[in-house]
Parts: structure tokens; C-alpha cells; sequence
DNA sequence: CACACAATCGGACCTTGGTCCGTTTAGTAA
DNA sequence: TTACTAAACGGACCAAGGTCCGATTGTGTG
């Protein structure tokens, strides 16, 4: 059961009235910060809009779900992420062999994770990965890098059982529970990418 | 007025009161039902409580949450595929090559995910995937074929990955959203296995 | 059988994500 | 300035998972 995870419509020729657009720079702004101060998941939905200064009914009006609103707090963070793929220096950006991008894509992601994984964890949360912007771009990038280096394979598959081993909830789990190091998760990662293509 | 201070005996074997059982029973039978008529995302806990003739606070004495009654209306299956992996026919069970073992292992759950997927969904909910006794049996049978084909390999890492590509969320999402049919995840599985365990 | 007590029961209650809808307000045109 | 309207507001409300604790009952013991 996925929802929809569309925004209120943004009409172009109508843009955001003042105070909406004040509110959500408030709730926006609010939301990082306690996020930052108590952890992700010690924050409710009630204490963001109260601390705002906003109606809760407002709040779900601007971001939809909790999960969404995790996003919003994510975009700038996503945005330059995904800056640095596009235009970027290689190996992230282009330039590098297929190979090389997809290892330090994989290197960059966990970086990611490493300073937001509860806030992805949130934006993630139920089924709205899948569906989600950077979710699609993601698996966009690496389908094509995969089609580059290997016509024949099945770059859609690949492409999200590669991104399946980047999941806030996986990196959580071998992270917290398994105490595997950052080195470890990256050194897994690029072997999984030299296997799955190989040289 | 002062009797000896027993301690409240605590063995393990302590035998279930005689209306627990039936309670237990009730629940497990009414939820497998509810879950079959309704679907499993349409049958909320106080349904499952007032069908079964049970008392909200029960329910959740016996199985804790939501997630672990999935998991319990899944244990029967559960034990059947575990059983047919350890004493069962190769190639799931002992007796042919790792790879093929590993194959015959993504499409067994594949298989047990096609019928069930709504309720394995259910049963992953949250964290609860990953401290669970089916994906720690899962993980650790997958582990071993890899070390034996492979005593180098970073089995750990490679078994997690392997996993979340057959994880409930995923597989939904391929089946429904994307549409692909199921022998496409089975291919995918066969190949993923053939590029970690070249021949 | 009567008793004691620990295990169990069950529903009131809490929290929290999410919705609804009557009220308020920003923007605009006269 | 005033009037009008679409958009936004906000808090009461809802659903559902999960907790608590006083009442109840099964079971071993004398």
C-alpha cells in the first residue's frame, strides 16, 4: 500500500502566498533543529508544529507525512549530492570510468549516511523510499552506469539490489547493531561493484 | 504472620496456563483468517482482539506487537521452508553445490514471497526485519555457502546484500509498482548469485 | 474442598501520525 | 479603501498501535 507521496500542487503561475511561505521556512527551520538537539525519532510531529508556531493541520498541509517532511529537511543535502554527480569532479562526477563513478557513488552515499541516517531512516520510512525523488534518481544513475560498462546485463535488478545495500535501515542495523566500521561498509561496497562488474 | 520468603519459581519450562493456550489459539486462528479475507494492511489489532474474543491487553501480552503476530501466523511456513533447507531435497537442501544452493534459496523465498509478501511486509515492519530468528536462520545458511564456495569473500557483507534484495518492501515494490512478473526476479536472483559466486 | 497466589485477562487510557472543516487572511481589482 | 475570493490556517477530531493496572481465574497445596 504506497502512498502517494506528491506534494500540495505548486501551480507556476501561482505562487506560494507570504505566509505559507514563512511557515514553511519556520517549520522547515524548527524541524532541524530539533532534530539535531533530541534525535530524529524523539521528535513528534506535534512538537514540530508547536515549536513552529504553526497548526498542525498546517504542517501536514505543507509536507504530507513525517517522512516527507524528513525529506524537506534532507533537500539541500540531496540537492548538492546530487549537483556533485551531475557536474561534479570525477570519479563522483563525470569524466571516470563507470566503475570508478559507481565505487565513489557508493563512497559518497555512505558518507551521507554516516552524518544523516536517522533523518534517511525517517525519510524512508513505510514504503515512500521507492517512491521517492532521490530514490529514482539514484537508481537512474546507476542503471545508466551499469548499461555503460555492461550492455548485456540486467542494469534494473542490479540497480536496486546495489541501492538495496545503501537503505538507511541496513546501514542502521550493521552500523549499530553489528558494529561494523565505516571502512568495512565501504570496502563491502566496492567489492560488491567490482563483482558486479568486473574488470 | 510471616512465612519464609519463596522465591517465585522461574523455570524455563514453565507450562502455558490452560486459557493462554486457548487465547493464543483463538488469535492466531481468527488473525490468519481476518488476514485472508481482508488482506493484511486492512485488519487492525482491536478487530483482530474483538474476533478473537480477547481483550486488546492479551493480545499484545502474547505477541508483543503487531509485527511479531505476523510473524507468528507466518511460523508454520516458516518452519517448513527452514526444514526443507536443512534436511530437505537438493538443490535447497544438503548435497548440491553452494551456488546451486544459494539459487534454489532466492527462489524458494521468492516463492514463499509471492504468496505471502503482504504479510512478510507486515512481519519487517519498522526495525523488526533484522533482529528477527527467520532472517538471522536466512542470514546465517547464506553466510556459510558463500565462505564455502568462497573462503575469501566478506561473507557477512555479501549475505546482507543477497537478503535485502529478497527483503517483503523490495519485492513488492518490483512486483507492483514496476509490475515486473516473477520470473524476472528469479532470473535477476540467479544472476546475482552467478556474478558473487563465478563459476 | 478451601485457600493462596501467581499468571492471565481485558478494557480504559496514552501517544502519535494523519484528516477535516469552519475561520482567517493575503492578494487583487475597482 | 473596500469588497471579494482563493488559499492558507489551526485545532478538534480520528484511527490504530501499544501500555497499565485492577479484576479475574487457573493451579498447586494442605
Amino acid at each position: 500500500m504506497l502512498k502517494s507521496v506528491d506534494l500540495p500542487q505548486i501551480r507556476a503561475d501561482s505562487p506560494e502566498r507570504a505566509d505559507a511561505a514563512r511557515n514553511r521556512a519556520r517549520v522547515l527551520c524548527t524541524a532541524e533543529r530539533l532534530f539535531a538537539e533530541r534525535g530524529v525519532s524523539c521528535v513528534s510531529m506535534d512538537e514540530v508544529a508547536r515549536e513552529a508556531g504553526v497548526g498542525k493541520g498546517t504542517l501536514f498541509r505543507r509536507f504530507g507525512s513525517r517522512a516527507a517532511l524528513a525529506r524537506a529537511v534532507l533537500s539541500e543535502r540531496e540537492a548538492s549530492f546530487q549537483e556533485r554527480i551531475i557536474r561534479g569532479e570525477p570519479p563522483l562526477g563525470p569524466g571516470a570510468p563507470p566503475r570508478e563513478r559507481l565505487v565513489a557513488f557508493g563512497h559518497a552515499l555512505l558518507e551521507l549516511l554516516s552524518g544523516h541516517a536517522d533523518l534517511l531512516l525517517a525519510a524512508e520510512h513505510g514504503g515512500a523510499r521507492f517512491g521517492s525523488a532521490p530514490y529514482a534518481f539514484y537508481r537512474l544513475h546507476i542503471e545508466l552506469l551499469l548499461r555503460e560498462a555492461d550492455p548485456g546485463c540486467d542494469a534494473e535488478i542490479l540497480a536496486e539490489t546495489l541501492l538495496a545495500f545503501l537503505g538507511a535501515d541496513l546501514f542502521l542495523y550493521l552500523r549499530k547493531v553489528r558494529e561494523m566500521p565505516p571502512e568495512r561498509l565501504a570496502a563491502g561496497w566496492e567489492a560488491l561493484v567490482r563483482l558486479v562488474l568486473p574488470s
